[in-house]
DNA sequence: AGCACGCCGACT
DNA sequence: GTCGGCGTGCTC
């Protein structure tokens, strides 16, 4: 503790810790050695509860005096001079946490990666070299007397030059992006080849088209995409149209120098690009004009790490808290996007409708050729693929291996076991020893235990086997796989088959000349709240894929998803979607909270909800350790919800008498909250 | 999480 | 009398 006069400065921190009885601000009393170097953003160390505990934190605000009654402890240590927490971020953190019922903590763990001393020395260095150049040029400016003083010492980059948004004639998204607005816009089904001869998608083009609208503004814009592929595409467009230095590239999958020199460089002087992953919406950028998501549905947009919240929200915070405009660029609807369009908060704005791709519902009927009835390629997809072979390559979108493919006696079709310990076989191509998935052991020799047959086959296909497969069915053509393990971003313009798992089609230059869907009816077969939505997105990213006019072939599926695809409604479907689980109460027409914990921690969690919320609570039922519920509210009622669940978070981790009463198994904690998970919905 | 404070049983 | 048990509560 610090004696009683009060302090030079007063340091208001967020402790680094995931403990909810923390998530709030503690007050702290500067040393007068720190004052100049202690400002909002830089991490330090401050003694907890009695000295010697130390802990990490952050300095959220630096204030005269402190509203806390009793004395202050002052901080113990300065761990770095370089503000990396931004304002914009921290207000960001706490909305994103408090919607959440998490920490805040939690949320800065994802924004804010793990200090790099090299990096945070070389940012220094810079940073010193052009305040000791700015203090010549305003000594300069001041020897000229009239000297413009207010100008910018570094605009050293030239203005951008704002592009022309092609292909949505009937909506000014020029103007959209200038007044801030909100919208979902329905990206082009199309690819556009670029000055240095590659092919990227059009959603790309437009994303970036959008961005150099704000950054000629003086603008930042943020793009957010789903996964490393998409980033090549955007990179490509930017490359094209802006400097380097107004490029930030801020994802998961760069090394943490990367990402720590990534996150000192959003805060450039200069209006800048924030392109990367979902971890991109919590950048720092404090004039933030635009943020563009592309893709929602995607599922790499659902944070996995506490407190879970999905970027969609994120950005929706975001773009709230800075009054940025806010794009939703995607094929397919989310049905939460679409969701949004219907309240009128977002635009609906759909591409000239000429790009819509060919798409051919095709029964699953035996194809009579015995190659293709080998793949089980009805003849009309089979046909179409071999005559467009004839042109280039052809895209087969296959369901992912989700249970793996398993082996079967291709006799009497019993499941291949492993003679050694009875796990199922796995064969990594056609032709090679079949494995044990358990115990790996090699099944030399194999010879079914039923009817002694000894060729195999497999069944519940994946896309390996129908690599295969679809090499035998066009014999003489290269087959290239795309999957889980090797995903390609291209391939080239010679004729090929190019097998590819859903979500990992690599892009052709000029497009495929054609584009088969398979395993459509498995894909839908899956139990879960969002297959259909989760299906017609993945169909229609892949018909993005293919060249104009080309055909589309979907084989084997009817109904709305098939109608949706081959009409390109696609909002329309997302609002059928939506409805019914609108009828149902099931999200995104609600929002939900799973509550999970001891039998007691989940009652009194329920307790503590408003009446009519309660009594849309499902469960509790019983799940090992413990209960677990589901509860069911407007999104009006949202922060209500969470704030009440939260109490009862920090409650049930402060009191700790409970704990002992759960001898059994691994107990579950007292109390957990995680908002918005529709996993419960799978089963 | 850690750690101090507090109010009841065996001990120099 | 008081050392220390762990149940209880708090962290500027």
């Amino acid at each position: 503790m610090v004696p009683g006069r009060s302090p030079a400065a007063v340091a208001r921190v967020l402790v680094d810790s995931p403990l909810p009885q923390l998530d709030r601000l503690f007050d702290y009393a500067v040393p007068a050695a720190l004052v100049d170097e202690v400002v909002p953003g830089v991490r330090v160390s401050v003694p907890l509860r009695s000295a010697g505990r130390i802990a990490d934190a952050w300095v959220v605000e630096v204030v005269a005096e402190s509203e806390h009654g009793g004395e202050l402890s002052e901080l113990e240590a300065l761990v770095s001079p370089v503000p990396v927490l931004a304002p914009e971020v921290w207000r960001l953190a706490r909305a994103v946490a408090d919607r959440a019922g998490g920490s805040a903590s939690d949320v800065l763990r994802l924004a804010v990666p793990p200090r790099q001393v090299r990096v945070e020395k070389a940012w220094l260095a810079a940073r010193e070299a052009a305040a000791s150049a700015s203090a010549d040029a305003d000594a300069d400016a001041d020897a000229d007397a009239d000297a413009d003083a207010d100008a910018e010492p570094e605009a050293a980059l030239p203005p951008v030059e704002a592009l022309p948004v092609q292909h949505y004639r009937s909506t000014d998204l020029a103007g959209l992006v200038r007044g801030r607005g909100r919208a979902a816009v329905e990206a082009v089904p199309l690819l556009v080849p670029t000055e240095g001869g590659d092919w990227i998608a059009a959603w790309a083009a437009t994303a970036v088209e959008l961005a150099t609208i704000a950054l000629a503004d003086g603008d930042d814009a943020i793009l957010a995409v789903p996964d490393h592929r998409d980033l090549e595409h955007v990179l490509t467009a930017l490359a094209e149209v802006l400097p380097p230095e107004r490029i930030v590239r801020l994802d998961s999958g760069q090394s943490n120098p990367d990402r720590y020199r990534a996150l000192l460089r959003a805060r450039s002087d200069d209006a800048v690009v924030v392109v990367g992953n979902r971890s991109v919406l919590l950048a720092p950028s404090a004039r933030t004009g635009l943020v563009v998501v592309v893709d929602d549905g995607d599922e790499s947009f659902a944070e996995p790490l506490a407190p879970y919240v999905h970027a969609r929200d994120t950005a929706l915070l975001r773009s709230s808290q800075q009054s940025t405009a806010l794009v939703f660029l995607s094929h397919a609807r989310s049905t939460d996007v679409q969701r949004l369009v219907e309240i009128g908060f977002l635009a609906d704005v759909r591409p000239d409708p000429r790009y819509q791709p060919h798409v051919v519902p095709t029964a699953q009927q035996a194809a009579q050729d015995g190659f293709a009835a080998q793949a089980r390629i009805p003849s009309t997809a089979w046909q179409e693929a071999r005559a467009a072979l004839e042109h280039g390559p052809v895209l087969v979108q296959v369901a992912r291996p989700g249970h793996a493919p398993r082996l079967a006696c291709a006799d009497c079709g019993d499941i291949a076991r492993c003679p050694v310990c009875g796990g199922p076989l796995h064969q990594r191509s056609a032709g090679a020893v079949p494995a044990c998935a358990w115990c790996g052991a090699l099944a030399v020799g194999w010879a079914c235990p039923t009817c002694e047959g000894t060729r195999l086959r497999s069944v519940g296909s994946g896309a390996t086997r129908t690599a295969d497969e679809l090499g035998r069915a066009f014999p003489g053509v290269k087959v290239v796989v795309s999957d889980g393990s090797r995903r390609l971003t291209r391939v080239d313009d010679e004729p090929a088959v190019v097998v590819a798992v859903r979500g990992a089609e690599p892009v052709a230059p000029g497009g495929y000349r054609a584009v088969l869907l398979l395993d459509g009816e498995r894909m839908l077969a899956r139990e879960s709240l969002r297959v259909a939505e989760d299906c017609v997105r993945g169909w229609a990213n892949a018909a993005a894929l293919a060249a104009r006019r080309a055909p589309v072939v979907l084989v084997g599926v009817g109904g709305a998803p098939a109608a949706a695809l081959a009409t390109w409604q696609l909002p329309r479907f997302a609002s059928g979607e939506l409805a019914d689980r609108r009828d149902l109460r099931f999200p995104p027409a609600v929002r939900v909270a799973t509550v999970t914990g001891t039998t007691e921690g989940v009652a009194r969690a329920l307790e503590a909800l408003p009446d009519d919320v309660r009594r849309e609570t499902l469960g509790p039922v019983e799940v090992p350790g413990g209960d677990r519920a589901v509860v069911r509210f407007d999104y009006a009622r949202g922060a209500e919800v969470a704030q009440a669940l939260r109490a009862e978070v920090v409650r049930a981790a402060v009191d700790r008498r409970k704990a002992l009463g759960q001898g059994r198994g691994r107990a579950l904690p007292t109390l957990r909250v995680r908002f918005d998970d529709v996993e419960p919905f799978a089963d």
